[in-house]
DNA sequence: TACGTCTATAGGCAAAACCTATCGCGATTA
DNA sequence: TAATCGCGATAGGTTTTGCCTATAGACGTA
């Protein structure tokens, strides 16, 4: 029993006339014959009373049409999905992002993505970077929002963009308060030295990116106090504890009470690369390729605005 | 998309191996790899996230299964259906008969009917033998029980039994009162010349068959009552009105209180041919194949006891 | 490094669905 | 009453396609 031969039946109970529905169906009157009686002959039953002038409904064939009919539906429903799906009109993806950036970068990333892709669910799973790492390895994220360097093995990545590092001090600090904060030529590391730093705990990439900046510099950081969220490590800073080094994305805008002065540091530039990690040799689903392209122009209008 | 290709994808979901599941459905690998790719390609979807070493839905993969799990479910219904219509353990037919025979014969048949095959339902109709008769040309019943001859030409027929016609006459008849009645040698048609004779309306056979039973005796039979009831003919035989001709099978039980004596005629011993007709060219369902069989199997029993 | 296991690809064969031509039947028309 | 028309069924040949075996290529494991 093939669907075919569902769809030849209803044709025929339909026009009650093999000719027609023949045509109708864009085949040759004895093809149409010939697969009805192939299927009346599977089912060891007669589905249509016919003779030469007339075609009628056997009672089998009503309750035949019946079903069938509710089969040829559900299989248009299951096209409709499946295209829906293969157009965006629907989906769902789930992202992985530090906190960090969950909570400073992907605000201005997902209106823009649902507005283009209403019909994609995107969930959010927000961990330190090394959780993430391997959370995505083991495929319970499509995607993640990561910095290199990257540690599982597993894991591909495509670029999304560079963002430099600032330093963060107290508004009253000596450096903030050094001519204009603006002029060309900002911070250098090696003027660091003898700062007291605030750090994130381990597990978290900023952490190994600044500790070796200073060892760059031919320092160690002298670490005055340690924090698991970067909110705090900012306030902590506004309030005169300490200076420490903030990407751009993540400083903070101006809504909040307690500010620290962000400032450029000198050539060359540290930043981070941020990239989308993913399971190696997995191909991405067109939702996820979506939300990239969604991130890239979203990161583009953000560095150029 | 074909029901195979849902079949398949549904065999790869539940055993996530391409090997296996081609094991399973008796198919070499590459038949299934060439399946899937053809279905994912037609839907414009990845079913599967599959590398060499592992096997795993995609979210379109998991929206497919459900709705294809439904599908084959539905498909499998169909099946059982048309297998139960085909092993007539389900099924319907509309029976025709005369309201005489419906209300002596039938009770008799369709109890063993019932029990033979109890998930067909059928559906009597009682109307005129004429009426019956267009009735089964329309296609309004599937097979009629009538009696001969039968005027629609685009019928068709097929002999159930010869009923006997008896005499009814009132109990204190002088032919019920002559010496045995159930000794050999009925009365003579000859011998009713002069009775008063009670007889079927207009559209009935049997009416034509009484007055045709008497001109070939020799004489117009003196009418003195008409009614398009066989039962109050019979009541009005009983009460002393008049006599009249009975099919045997038609005749009363001793139940009813009002009863005629019942004389069997001389030879040649006129009878009514029974057949079941239906409509010229149309194939009988098995269902009503059944039901002839055991209608014939009842008259058998009624004949010979 | 070699091997076993997995899915994908290539090429050939056989089943089957389709086609055209034609039959045979019944209804309609000349 | 014969001729014609329209219908579904049948016959025979062609094309499509699903299946097969053999093998490639990628990955994990010993």
């Amino acid at each position: 029993m093939e669907l075919r031969q569902l769809q030849y039946a209803l044709m025929i109970a339909a026009e009650r006339n093999f000719s027609r529905a023949a045509e109708k169906l864009h085949i040759a009157q004895p093809s149409l014959s010939q697969q009805l009686s192939k299927l009346e002959k599977e089912l060891g039953v007669l589905l249509f009373q016919r003779n030469t002038s007339n075609v009628e409904l056997t009672h089998a064939g009503r309750e035949f049409m019946k079903r069938a009919q509710r089969i040829i539906d559900e299989m248009d429903l299951l096209r409709v999905e499946m295209e829906d799906i293969s157009q965006l009109r629907k989906g769902r993806i789930t992202v992985g992002s530090m906190p960090i950036t969950g909570s400073h970068l992907l605000p201005h990333v997902l209106p823009a993505f649902r507005a283009d892709y209403p019909g994609i669910d995107v969930t959010l799973l927000e961990d330190t970077s090394h959780n993430l790492e391997r959370l995505t390895a083991n495929g319970k994220t499509d995607i993640s929002l990561l910095s290199l360097p990257l540690n599982e093995p597993t894991l591909d990545y495509e670029p999304i963009a560079d963002e430099p590092i600032d330093l963060a001090v107290p508004p009253n600090h000596r450096l903030a308060l050094r001519s204009d904060p603006n002029a060309p030529g900002g911070v250098d590391m090696q003027e660091l030295e003898n700062e007291p730093f605030i750090i994130l705990k381990q597990g978290q990439g900023l952490r190994k990116t600044l500790i070796d900046l200073c060892r760059q510099a031919g320092y160690e950081p002298q670490i005055v106090f340690e924090s698991s969220n970067m909110e705090t490590l900012q306030s902590l800073v506004a309030a005169g504890m300490g200076i420490t080094l903030v990407p751009r994305f993540v400083a903070r805008s101006k809504r909040s009470e307690l500010l620290p002065v962000y400032l450029p540091l000198a050539d060359p530039v540290p930043y981070r690369k941020l990239v989308i990690a993913y399971r190696k040799g997995r191909s991405r689903s067109k939702a996820a390729e979506a939300f990239i392209e969604t991130l890239r122009g979203t990161m583009n209008r953000l560095t150029h605005a």
